[in-house]
DNA sequence: CGGGTCCGTGTAATCGATTTCATTAAGGTA
DNA sequence: TACCTTAATGAAATCGATTACACGGACCCG
């Protein structure tokens, strides 16, 4: 583990001259072929903990998500991925598992270690963020924020989105619609409910019956489904909360042999690796790939030093 | 950002005494009252870089993958976390997006980290960890393995796979079986396809021109497929040898209308979030979350110094 | 009561890079 | 030639935790 001392006497210099080589600062031609040979020859790695210490600022951003078996996510990671490497910034992918416990951890951790910033897709309504703002490091939520911080976000419509795919239900002559929603203290979930009930209480009259609340995994999307289907009076369609829960809810009707268009079925999200090209099934399509690049984007200006008041940035639910 | 010296001198005490309370070494009740009360008051986080620069090692460990969108490699990272968690590591998740430069950056960035130790999911045959190997930091190969390391590996037998999923497609009737696999560079995409050859041999003969490269993603599929129908004497069935090129195969049927039966087809890797049950198609199952937890206890084993000669555990073709 | 052991504590060195400040050398101008 | 500017360079401080070492006091035993 060659450290910039060795390079240093090898090349017949002071470190302060390799540091300077590895940071193109000016240092003469001759010194500086000389440092670049003595590093080679040690196979020196330079010390990203030492210049973290030093710097008070690693070149990392971390980004925490609640699942990373959701392809939703694992999608706006790339987006991430992709802006922060191409800005030199490696990115740490956390999973908080949905737990607040585990996030609060990963944020402890983001803190602990020097990281430039953070993107955050919370576990719930109440994160904090706290320790993030006192030590002055930006913090982006996407998808979901956490509640009570004054911070950068982007996200989507949900109301708006769970309106049009109930709309879209009723248009198709279905009458009652049930809806599978995420869990109560997660705002996306809660949001797409609210765009629901506007939908058919403007159709009519609603039946929180028919609303369910469950883990946004695809287990949560066949407890609810079944239950649904085992109500007294069952609804005759379903608009599901996000993707994975719609594969959950397809795979109870596969089972029970009333796949859509017997049953209606709107999702918001699309789904994961469909296999059917055009099932009878209305799909709000999300920009998750686009969340990840405008999330790390703006996180990127406020590591960059821009300090504008915090920003909201709501993307259209078009596939990006 | 409050630091040691800071805690310290509110508390009355030494610095040296600071770290003892926080690392459980013996401290008078009183003194760790105090010292904890200061911690709280000044929301003190302990600076992980600077401890990691004075142990020389970190609490985590770089877990690098070729494809983050896969929900094979997703369920691994799973597997690898929830052991690494319940040791006290954080894992950092790393996309090589099967790119060797790319993988070859986090592997120095591992280096440089300080990291305690690296699972890999080559990009390829020749990734390079001599690096790691070099400054004596443990690695573990699982599912592929760089060639030319004497290092621990985790993997499948790919080779039965291939043979059995190709018998099972003989024994349904069909004589035209073609393969579609990875990079040829990749050694999970060979020694299936190797599987393939022997069952097919062993039944008559071997159609090289029934043999598809491709790149291990949903297009991949897509284009193999296509080239095969497309063929003047298309063949009767099919092995795919991963989960996302399946579903590209499986679009293209759907699109073109043969589905299975009607074409046969057998993959290696579940299917990711299938939602018809039990689909005419044969599945090797993987244990996907398996290699993850065996990989990641075989690397706390090498961690804590564990220094038998390296181990290969080859895992069976069960789901786990 | 002398001597040994053990425990709690503080001082100071250390990890490996970056960076301020001072110094030297080189080049330019009057 | 004398003086000034500019560039290259090195010595040493610094980031914040851990830990070897030393010291003092409490305790025990013969």
């Amino acid at each position: 583990m060659a450290t910039i001392y060795e390079v240093a006497s090898m090349a017949g210099v002071s470190p302060a001259t390799v540091s300077r080589v590895f940071n193109g600062q000016n240092v003469s031609a001759d010194k500086a072929r000389r440092v670049r040979k003595a590093a080679k020859a040690l196979s020196f790695t330079p010390s990203r903990v030492a210049r973290t210490l030093r710097m008070r600022s690693s070149q990392a951003i971390a980004l925490i998500i609640p699942d990373i078996e959701n392809p939703f996510f694992t999608s706006m990671a790339r987006g991430v991925e992709d802006v922060a490497q191409a800005a030199g910034y490696s990115v740490v992918l956390c999973n908080s598992d949905e737990d607040h416990a585990k996030e609060a951890r990963y944020l402890e951790i983001a803190v602990g270690a020097d990281m430039a910033g953070v993107i955050l897709a919370a576990a719930g309504d109440n994160s904090d963020v706290s320790g993030l703002i006192d030590r002055n490091r930006p913090v982006v939520a996407v998808d979901r924020s956490p509640h009570g911080f004054d911070i950068d976000a982007v996200r989507v419509d949900n109301r708006a989105g769970g309106r049009e795919a109930t709309k879209a239900l009723l248009e198709q002559g279905f009458t009652r619609i049930a809806c599978i929603t995420g869990p109560g203290d997660v705002e996306t979930a809660t949001e797409r409910a609210d765009g629901w009930r506007d939908a058919v209480r403007a159709a009519g009259g609603v039946d929180e019956q028919y609303l369910k609340f469950a883990d946004f995994r695809v287990d949560g999307g066949h407890k609810a489904m079944r239950d649904l289907l085992d109500m007294r009076r069952p609804p005759d369609a379903v608009f599901v909360a996000n993707n994975l829960m719609g594969v959950g809810a397809l795979q109870v009707c596969s089972q029970r042999g009333v796949m859509p268009p017997a049953v209606g079925m709107a999702v918001f999200g699309d789904l994961p690796f469909a296999v059917m090209a055009p099932m009878a099934i209305t799909v709000i399509p999300l920009p998750a790939r686009h969340l990840g690049v405008t999330a790390a984007k703006l996180l990127l200006d406020r590591i960059n030093g821009d300090d504008q008041p915090a920003r909201t940035v709501v993307l259209r639910n078009h596939a990006s």
